[in-house]
DNA sequence: CACACTTACGATATTCGTAAGGATT
DNA sequence: AATCCTTACGAATATCGTAAGTGTG
C-alpha cells in the first residue's frame, strides 16, 4: 500500500473512470490499472466493481474513500508544512532578549527580518540576563542575546558589540557640558541606580568595586525608562549602557561617555551549543548577525553618542 | 515523498542511528540511507544532523517526527481496517427482517453466524414488511428479509421458503384434535386478527377476498404475542404464518395446517439489485441460504408442524 | 584504527507505456 | 462498432546491496 496507490484510488473514486483518472494522474490506463489492481491486493479483496461500461465502489472501497481522503490530506499537509518551514515561508523562532536590548535594537532588527520572512513568527521573551541563559539551556529559546556567560554554561557565544556604561544626566545638571566624566566625578552626585537583581547592576557594581569606587544609590528602579525620567527631573545622576542612550534621550536625559574606568562587557547571541538551529532561527541569527556594523559602542568606534566625531 | 521513506524516518529517529534502524527496516544501510536522502531532498532541507559519531534531528526533523507518528500510524490503521473487513474480522450487517422472521428465525441464524464470524456485528431492523422494502431502496440496510415484493420495486429477490397460514387455536378447542382445519370452518369461530397495517393481515384478507371468505374479527393486535395469549385463554382462533408455530406453541396454542384454500407466500431475502454487497453482508447473505432445508413449510414438504410425517 | 554514515556502481525489481485482448452497450 | 478496462511484454526507471570512500573519536 503506497502514498501513489492510495492516489490513484481516490481518483478513480472521484471520477468513477479509470479513463479520467488517469489523465488526472498523468499515468497510461495500464499503469493506473496495476496500482488499483495493487492496492487491492494489499487489502485483500475488491474495492471496485469493473463493468467495463462503469467502475463503481464495492462497499469497502466506501469504507476506504473517507480514510483515503484524510490520509493524502494529512500526508500533504505534513509535507507541505515542512517544506514551508525549509523555505521559511513559515515557522516559529522564539528569542529571549535582556530587556535593555529587547526594547531598543531588537525591535528595529526584527522589523527588518519580517519584511524579509513575513510568515515566520518570532516569540520574544523580555527577560533579565540570568533567564536568557536559563531558558536557552532548558531549550525554551533558540536564541538569546546577553552578555557573554562564563564558558561552563554549555552555550556558544558571538559577540555582536561591546556595551560601554554612558553616565545618564539632566540637561541642568554641570556635567551636562562635558564630552566626558569620570566615574569619581558621577559618583559624586546623586545616584539612581537599577534595582538588583540585574546583570547591568551587578556588573556596574563589581566593576566599580575593582576601582575602589562604591555607588551611593539614591533611589533604585526596576524600569529603565523610570531610571531616565528621575534622571530628567533633575533628581540625580545614573550610568546605563551605551544601548539604551536613545530611550534616555527621548525622556529627556543627557548622556555622556564615562572614563576611569571604562566599564565595557561584550553583548553578543547565545545558542545552545550542543543544539541544531531551526533554519528560521538560523535566518533571525544572521539578521542580527548583519546589524553588526550599526550597533553603538563598536569595539573599533568611539562612544558611539550619535552626533560628531 | 514516500510511505517507506518516512518509515525510515521514524526508524532513525527513533534509534538515533542508521546502523539500528537499517536492521529495523530489513534494508542495507546504504539503501536507508538514500531513502533519508531523498526525503531530505523532496521536504527541502536536512532532518538529520550527522556528525559520523551520532546521529541527531534538525529542528525541523522534530517538527517532522509527531507528524510522521501520527502519519504512519494513520496509514497502518485504514490498512488494517480495511484487510479486517475483507478478511471477515471486522465490520457491521445491517439486516432489515419483518418481525415475524426476526423474532422466530432469525436469532437462531444470526447465533450461527456469530459463531463464525464473532468480529462482525450485525444490526438488525425489526421491521414491518413495508419499511424493510424502504430501508433497503434508501440504502439504510444492505440486507431485507421479507415477501416477495412486485418486481419494479428494484429489489432482488433470493426465495428462501414458502410460508403457508395455519390456524392457531386453544388446547380446549372442539379444533384442536383436527389434523386440518378448512378455512371456513375456522372462521365460524371468533377471530383474533394481527392489526393493521401489516403485510401479513393484508395477505390474509386479500386471499380470503377471492375465495369469497371474509374475516370475522373480534379482536386486533399489533403483537403476535399478544395473539398467542389470547387464542390460549380461550377468547378465540387466529392464523399466522408457520413460521410462528413455534412461539405460538411456547404460548400455550394449538397450531393445525390450514386448507380450502392454501394460502401461502414466498419469503425470501432483499437486496438492492444495483447495489454491491459488502463481504460481511455477502457472508450474512449465504448463512440465511444455508438455513434453506431447515425452515418449515418448504415447498416440497408437508405441513411442517414438527411431529410425524 | 575502528566505527558510522555516504557515495559509487553493477544487479535486481518495479513500474511504465504500447499494444493486444475481452466485455459491454 | 465503439468504448472502457484488463492483460502481456519489452523498455525505462528506481531501488537495492556490495564495496569503496570519508570523516570522526
Amino acid at each position: 500500500m503506497t502514498v501513489k496507490q492510495v492516489r490513484a484510488f481516490l481518483a478513480v473514486a472521484q471520477t468513477l473512470s479509470f479513463a479520467q483518472a488517469c489523465e488526472m494522474m498523468h499515468v497510461s490506463q495500464s499503469a493506473l490499472s496495476l496500482s488499483i489492481k495493487a492496492l487491492e491486493e494489499s487489502l485483500g479483496g475488491p474495492l471496485f466493481k469493473r463493468t467495463t461500461r462503469n467502475v463503481r465502489l464495492t462497499p469497502e472501497g466506501e469504507a476506504l474513500l473517507p480514510l483515503a481522503r484524510r490520509l493524502i490530506a494529512d500526508w500533504d499537509n505534513a509535507r507541505d508544512e515542512l517544506r514551508q518551514r525549509f523555505r521559511l515561508q513559515q515557522g516559529l523562532v522564539t528569542i529571549a532578549a535582556m530587556p535593555s536590548f529587547a526594547g531598543n535594537l531588537l525591535p528595529v532588527i526584527l522589523r527588518d527580518f519580517r519584511s524579509r520572512y513575513p510568515k515566520i513568527s518570532v516569540r520574544i521573551q523580555d527577560v533579565i540576563n540570568e533567564r536568557v541563559i536559563e531558558m536557552l539551556q532548558v531549550r525554551q529559546v533558540e536564541l538569546g542575546i546577553a552578555f557573554e556567560p562564563s564558558s561552563a554554561s554549555g552555550l556558544d557565544f558571538t559577540p555582536l558589540y561591546v556595551d560601554r556604561f554612558v553616565a545618564v544626566v539632566s540637561s541642568e545638571s554641570p556635567l551636562a557640558g562635558l564630552s566626558r566624566v569620570p566615574w569619581e566625578r558621577l559618583l559624586a552626585e546623586p545616584f539612581i541606580a537599577l534595582q538588583r537583581p540585574s546583570a547591568v547592576r551587578n556588573m556596574l557594581e563589581q566593576s566599580l568595586r575593582d576601582w575602589k569606587l562604591s555607588l551611593p544609590v539614591e533611589f533604585e528602579s526596576h524600569q529603565l525608562t523610570t531610571v531616565g525620567r528621575m534622571v530628567s527631573s533633575g533628581l540625580g545622576v545614573s550610568a546605563v549602557p551605551a544601548l539604551c542612550i536613545g530611550q534616555m534621550k527621548e525622556l529627556g536625559a543627557h548622556c555622556i561617555p564615562l572614563c576611569d574606568p571604562v566599564i565595557e562587557q561584550p553583548i553578543g547571541i547565545l545558542t545552545k551549543s550542543d543544539e541544531e538551529l531551526s533554519v528560521a532561527a538560523q535566518a533571525l541569527f544572521e539578521s542580527l548577525l548583519a546589524f553588526k556594523g550599526r550597533f553603538p559602542e563598536s569595539p573599533d568606534r568611539d562612544g558611539g553618542l550619535g552626533s560628531a566625531p
